[in-house]
RNA sequence: GCUCCCAUAGUUUAAUGGAUAGAACGCGGGCCUCCGAAGCUCGCGAUGCAGGUUCGAUUCCUGCUGGGAGCACCA
């Protein structure tokens, strides 16, 4: 429908001279203004010199001139909206036709045969999965369905720092810790805490930093077999340990790079353009000095001769796009403090490589910070994912202590509501700013938040479920009987695919879940409203045609979140 | 010091330059002999300050105040 009047608005400012682009249609929030509103009056009144009132009359007259059958009415309001009501028929109409698409409700071809590929997450082996990896993890994941939903072949890509000084920081201190354990293998945990230790020593031991600092080179070159060996049990342990987090936050990866690997390459590229007026030696070290730029300068070879992060994500943006030359679009998203960072290093890549930097795009989100608690965040105090969700967990087993579920089933509930929560918070507000987190009042689960949710597609299903067990069928597409107003719910419900769409195009998960919020409180209050399943109601195959629907919308809005429907709750 | 980002009810936040700034938590009322009350329903309550652009500014521009981040061999 929508599209439907977008292309006659077109067509009419063509006729009239009006610029196209600024044919827009909008959801009015104001029920009384119908279910589309159009500003193109106000916009091109100054243009085509007319009022804006009388604009949009002449643009009215052409619109009723041929007016599409689901139309009920077309009005001008305030200072010259264009309003349009839609019939309630043509809308319960339309929610048939949403339910025929079923698991397929929101998807779209737009951006078929197009392959993006999106890097997120990024946690550093020896280091703990701490919870700004679990932002953007839960970022990223979103974007990648999201993206995914428009019809692309999306590749989910991890870039993980398994060289390094934090490398040889934990193998120092993981060295003695070994040393004196009978020389048995360390766990992921124990590896962060060699990290944590390690990265103390540098700091306050000038005998350990030189000790670090030649373990680093040996990292690098491979030189020492005791060190390989280490670093070897390490670098595995450490990477099993996320696959099981990646597991419990349901991501799977299609690439790992590594920066052992794309440091090489982005050497050479360095070393190539060092003549050439992008790079400069400088007190020992190669750097690109970006002030001419309006930009900061940053070193890519240390004085020592290793590649640090920059060079090694200059050769890592290079192999992207060698493995895949028909690559559409690359999205790197990681936090925002490293947005300077990163206006430097598209800047160097513009200056050697421009045609992938221009599909190249940055996506950069905020921290996770906690108000209160026993978590909030001290000074130097990593958090890790794993302690975050355990603690949302134990919240979530107190509140469900009451209700009888099956013991195999109770565990995936439990964890399907807590990764949700914690999913929730992080996308309901836009990317970029911090996500404030109070473990002591904010893990609330009513209202504005995941087992909300949640709570109101399960709770759709044990309607769809009673109905089932009662031999009411869900709206047989024939005969089927209609109300003759329509409620909020349908009205917002036909939005669902356009909102999918508007959501991937901003690279913002927040649409979809701030409309999926208000969506299950549209569902709650025509619950409350009345009997869907009703055998004497003959509008009841309808109720449960409407309701078939919301779910349906429910459980993709949330897939796109990254969060799952529980079969009870 | 320089650069970037941010500022909306008591709190956490929403709003492709548009109409009466939308929610949630909290607070105060009402609703379970009816499909799951983790729900519904009614009420109170907000655009940091000063200018500018515009028919129209939470949104764009300038300054100020307050907060966060970054700025040479870390990632």
């Amino acid at each position: 429908m929508k599209d439907t009047l977008v292309e006659k608005l077109v067509h009419i400012a063509d006729m009239l001279g009006l610029d196209r682009e600024t044919v827009r249609l909008t959801y009015p929030e104001n029920h009384e203004h119908g279910e589309f509103s159009s500003n193109i009056a106000l916009a091109n009144a100054k243009k085509s010199g007319l009022r804006p009132h009388e604009l949009a009359e002449r643009i009215v007259t052409e619109f009723k001139k041929n007016i599409p059958e689901f139309v009920a009415s077309v009005e001008i309001a305030g200072p010259g909206f264009i309003n349009f009501k839609i019939k309630d028929r043509a809308l319960s109409e339309e929610i048939v036709r949403l339910a025929r698409l079923g698991a397929d409700l929101g998807r779209s071809g737009g951006e078929a045969g197009r392959k993006i590929m999106v890097e997120y997450t990024d946690p550093n082996p020896f280091k703990v999965f701490h919870i700004g990896h679990l932002m953007a993890n839960a970022i990223g994941e979103s974007i990648s369905r999201l993206v995914e939903f428009s019809g692309a072949n999306v590749l989910r890509a991890n870039w993980q720092g398994d060289v390094g000084p934090h490398v040889a920081k934990a193998v120092w201190a993981a060295r003695l810790v070994k040393d004196r354990s009978d020389g048995r293998n360390l766990d992921a945990a124990l590896w962060g805490k060699a990290y944590a230790a390690g990265a103390r020593a540098y700091e306050t031991d000038t005998t350990a930093k030189a000790e670090i600092e030649e373990i680093n080179r040996k990292i690098y070159d491979r030189s020492d077999p005791a060190i390989n060996a280490l670093y070897d049990q390490g670098r595995q342990t450490s990477l099993d340990a996320f696959e099981g987090m990646y597991k419990r936050l349901g991501t799977k990866f299609d690439h790992y790079f590594f920066e052992g690997a794309e440091g090489r390459e982005g050497e050479e590229i360095v070393r190539a353009h060092l003549d050439g007026g992008i790079f400069e030696k400088s007190e020992g070290a190669i750097v690109f000095k970006g002030e001419r730029f309006g930009l900061h300068t940053r070193v890519f070879i240390t004085s020592a001769g290793l590649p640090t992060y920059e060079t090694k994500e200059l050769g890592l943006n290079r192999e992207k796009f060698k493995l895949y030359p028909d690559l559409a679009q690359s999205i790197i998203v990681t936090g925002n403090e490293q947005s300077d960072y990163f206006k430097v290093l598209l800047k160097v890549m513009e200056l050697i490589y421009p045609k992938i930097t221009e599909k190249t795009k940055h996506i950069a989100h905020g921290i996770l910070r906690f108000a209160s608690g026993k978590m909030s965040s001290r000074a130097g105090n990593v958090i890790a994912a794993e302690t975050l969700i355990d603690e949302i967990k134990s919240l979530v087993e107190k509140k469900t202590a009451g209700r009888a579920f099956k013991q195999a089933e109770a565990a995936e509930i439990v964890d399907s509501i807590a990764v949700g929560a914690i999913k929730y918070a992080i996308l309901r507000q836009a990317i970029g700013s911090d996500v404030i987190f109070d473990s002591a009042t904010s893990i609330s689960f009513e209202g504005d938040s995941g087992p909300y949710l949640q709570y109101a597609a399960v709770r759709a299903n044990s309607v769809l479920e009673k109905a089932a067990a009662e031999g009411i069928t869900v709206g047989p597409e024939g005969g089927l009987e209609f109300p003759n107003t329509v409620s909020p719910l349908e009205k917002l419900l036909s939005r669902f695919p356009d909102l999918v769409m508007r959501a991937r195009s901003e690279y913002a998960p927040q649409i979809m879940a701030n409309y999926l919020t208000v969506l299950a409180g549209k569902f709650n209050s025509f619950y409350a409203s009345q009997v869907i399943v009703d055998g004497q109601n003959k509008l009841s195959p309808y109720y449960l045609l409407v309701t078939k629907t919301f779910l349906a919308a429910m459980r993709n809005g949330l897939w796109l979140l990254g969060i799952g429907v529980p079969k009870k709750m």
